[in-house]
DNA sequence: ATGGGCTCCACTGTGCTGAT
DNA sequence: ATCAGCACAGTGGAGCCCAT
């Protein structure tokens, strides 16, 4: 059935019977009469009825079709069949207008397409800094159990307490750091990529020197965060700073969030308050190495103000200009890790993915690149602050939400279970050698991509920043 | 015409419960 | 322990609205 109507539509017939139709059924005594606009309406009024009936069996066959496919459906669906029936569903628009069943349908056709879809690189590539990963769990929003804040814990080398305060941190979150990190990196190197490290700090100490000025001056940032031009000034004269509107960071991320969401993330972003057991990459003469530094005061990542760019008549803003300071003590040690070259690389479309396999890739896998990474459930619990109690329910959201979709994206290649280790379940990530730097727009190389020439791309993406 | 914001709602990810 | 089923919140596409 669903051959036949398409050949009617590709034949542009939609509107016209089908030829066999013309005749059947039609009693002997119409077909005597030489009444033409009888005969016209009647064609008219069978035609429709007809298509009607028809365009209904095949909806509910694209329908029944649909549901019997077992979730999640974008992992059982056949793409070609979802687009086929997309097609035929559009091409019958004008009988279903407004149909309830028909709405949804095409709803939920178009999602799972696109979630099927193969992400196409847009040739972005952005960096995540390694501190923010390694040190910061995510701490998620729960339904009924009331988060306590503080959320805390211990820090397993040094045996220091951590904590999370003042708002939930989770892939978004991430996300911002590593594009405006970014958006820092291009601003120092005036337009690419800095060239040579350039780092802050010297040695634990002049951290400590600096943690202890800096909570001096604060805290002035206040919750109002429209600015005025006096508060401009001020973020332009502090050390480290950056600014960029709605549409640059859109393209950053390459997902389709409006102004007031920009906004709003970026606010609750900038509202976290950390004590932590940071990393911080010393250049220790010609070498870099990594030491810890256990910060002694709570600091937010980042100062942050907007100014409303373009609003419409009604009162919606359509644009934004944002402005964010690295004057605390973690964003200092942020940008101190960032010109120290303590960073790795993301391409745009990691932040499709489902968010716990963006948290797992950031926690295991972004920072190194072992071929093969044995890892307990506890341990993953742990780093991505699992909370299912049922553990049966939690292996098969690890496998299915996390390490599927990474195989999927090709950041993993397989993994394997092993229920019967020394030390109870355990799964083993297995990944071939890093894909190739050097294969992006960007010339780069070492570990954390020392960068030895910017290109054409990141000049132009950089324009207006 | 264009395009952002808003509403609606399907689908996913996660956690919980109860049966086996 | 395992599994299915349910609940619920978060996410994002379609289509509409509205201003430009």
């Amino acid at each position: 059935m669903i051959v036949q109507w398409n050949q009617q539509l590709h034949s542009k017939q939609l509107k016209l019977p089908r030829k066999r139709n013309i005749n059947h059924g039609v009693p002997m005594h119409y077909g005597q009469s030489n009444n033409i606009m009888y005969w016209n309406f009647f064609f008219k009024e069978r035609t429709k009825a007809m298509i009607n009936e028809e365009t209904l069996l095949i909806l509910a066959k694209i329908i029944d079709d649909y549901n019997a496919l077992p979730e999640p459906k974008y992992r059982n669906a056949n793409l070609d069949v979802l687009k086929r029936d997309y097609e035929l569903l559009m091409q019958m628009k004008e009988f279903l207008k407004g149909d309830i069943q028909y709405a949804h349908i095409i709803n939920a056709l178009s999602q799972t397409i696109n979630k099927m879809t193969p992400r196409n690189d847009n040739g972005w590539r952005s960096v995540t800094e390694r501190g923010i990963n390694k040190a910061i769990p995510p701490v998620v929003r729960k339904k009924k159990q009331v988060n306590q804040f503080p959320f805390e814990w211990i820090d397993k080398k040094s045996g220091e307490t951590c904590f999370i305060n003042n708002g939930y941190w989770g892939a978004r979150n991430y996300m911002v750091m590593d594009i405006i990190g970014y958006y820092l990196l291009l601003k120092e190197g005036k337009d690419l990529l800095p060239k040579e490290p350039a780092p802050i700090f010297s040695d634990m100490n002049s951290i400590a020197v600096r943690e202890s000025n800096i909570s001096g001056n604060n805290i002035t940032s206040s919750n109002q965060s429209s600015m005025n031009d006096q508060d401009i000034k001020r973020v332009e004269q502090t050390r480290y700073w950056v600014q960029f509107d709605d549409r640059e960071f859109r393209k950053s991320m390459s997902l389709d969030m409006s102004s007031n969401e920009i906004r709003d993330l970026l606010l609750e972003t900038s509202r976290v308050e950390f004590k932590l057991v940071f990393p911080v990459r010393m250049w220790n003469g010609k070498k870099a190495k990594e030491q810890t530094y256990n910060m002694n005061l709570f600091s937010r990542l980042f100062e942050f103000g907007y100014v409303d760019r373009d609003t419409r008549s009604d009162g919606v803003v359509q644009s934004r200009q944002y402005y964010i300071s690295f004057n605390t003590t973690l964003g200092e040690l942020f940008a101190h890790n960032l010109l120290s070259k303590s960073y790795d690389w993301l391409d745009n479309r990691f932040y499709s993915l489902p968010y716990n396999a963006q948290v797992f890739y950031r926690r295991f896998l972004v920072h190194n690149d072992y071929m093969s990474i044995p890892l307990k459930v506890e341990t993953i619990i742990e780093g991505l602050n699992l909370q299912d109690k049922n553990i049966t329910n939690l292996t098969g959201t690890i496998e299915t939400n996390i390490l599927k979709p990474l195989i999927e994206q090709g950041l993993i290649d397989s993994y394997e279970k092993d229920t019967e280790g020394l030390y109870g379940l355990k799964f083993t990530i297995k990944r071939s050698k890093k894909e190739n730097p050097k294969e992006n727009h960007l010339a780069v190389t070492g570990d954390a991509g020392s960068v030895k020439e910017g290109c054409r791309v990141c000049k132009e993406r950089m324009q207006g920043l």
